[in-house]
DNA sequence: CGCTAACTGTTAGCATGTGTATTATACGCA
DNA sequence: TGCGTATAATACACATGCTAACAGTTAGCG
């Protein structure tokens, strides 16, 4: 099947470009579930996960942040982690409000399996740029999630917005 | 918060990688869809009037290759795109299995609306970056979709895999 | 102190994506 | 011709994200 270049008249091109980040980003996804399937993990659920390798007990908030996700997604994911038993609430002891977020020792024995999988997908990923590329493309992505990040808080100040839960 | 180098003993770099993709494209939706709420749209279905204003009457499995999304996923859009009365199903005439997706004139008078949200959200991700940078961005971005075209396509095929609906 | 505002987490309802299974149709080859 | 396979769309169940609305807790300030 031919498709029109991206000067097709009635087509804007600016399309294309918006697609080209959501492919990359979900082929990412499909890659590591289909790795992670034979353990009963998703991709989603292992990003969290890696976060509490490095910092065990965050709050759920901050996994939020961490996660750039709203609280109410972190919250469905706790529920269904500590359904499988992956890892614990516990409160915190200082501040009623929050609670924080412990792994359980099936999490942390999984470790290496995590690393092997996103190391997994980057190779699949990156295959055939040299590392100086590759370099240059994570330099100039992280340029733009900070662009973006500067304006959807502009965004969401302008008109009147939010509470600020992500 | 301070939050620890990528080459944190327990902390897998590998990760942080990966987040950076999934974040550039959660902040690309976000924005964009803030841009078309008042006009009763979404992102998603952005990207398949888009597609049906080059093309118009595209068969729904064409729509999921274009999106590289599944069949059952645009089954669904169109229900709501339907719904919504911004296109319509048609029987095809040749294939009684194929319905044809055609806009309907609410959506074809919205064509300037879309190209200046896509075009909105490119401005603000690119903030910034130099005409070069952005190209050079884009060709690496569609480097990296090649590589995990093949490799879906590897690791669907090596274990068995599946009915190619995607 | 007490009131108000901010913060943390959850519930409810929805959009978008996935995999699996099913139905209806089309096609290829003995 | 007819049987078996491939294709197109869909139903079902679920994961992940969102907004809005709420409850409980904390903190700030008169």
């Amino acid at each position: 099947m031919r498709i029109a270049a991206n000067s097709a008249p009635g087509g804007p091109a600016e399309n294309e470009v918006g697609l080209v980040f959501q492919h990359v980003a979900r082929q990412r996804v499909r890659a590591l579930d289909t790795l992670l399937a034979p353990h009963g993990l998703t991709s989603a659920q292992v990003y969290v996960l890696n976060w509490l390798l490095r910092r065990d007990g965050l709050t759920q908030i901050e996994l939020a942040r961490l996660l750039d996700i709203g609280t109410v997604a972190v919250s469905g994911m706790i529920d269904r982690l500590e359904t499988a038993d992956w890892v614990e609430r516990r409160a915190d002891e200082n501040d009623r409000r929050s609670k924080r977020v412990f792994l359980k020792s099936s999490a942390s024995s999984k470790a290496h399996v995590l690393s092997e999988a996103a190391a997994r997908v980057n190779e699949m990923s990156f295959e055939g740029l040299s590392g100086e590329e590759v370099d240059t493309l994570l330099a100039l992505m992280r340029r733009v999630r900070g662009n973006l990040r500067i304006a959807l808080e502009e965004q969401a100040g302008a008109h009147g917005g939010g509470d600020g839960s992500r």
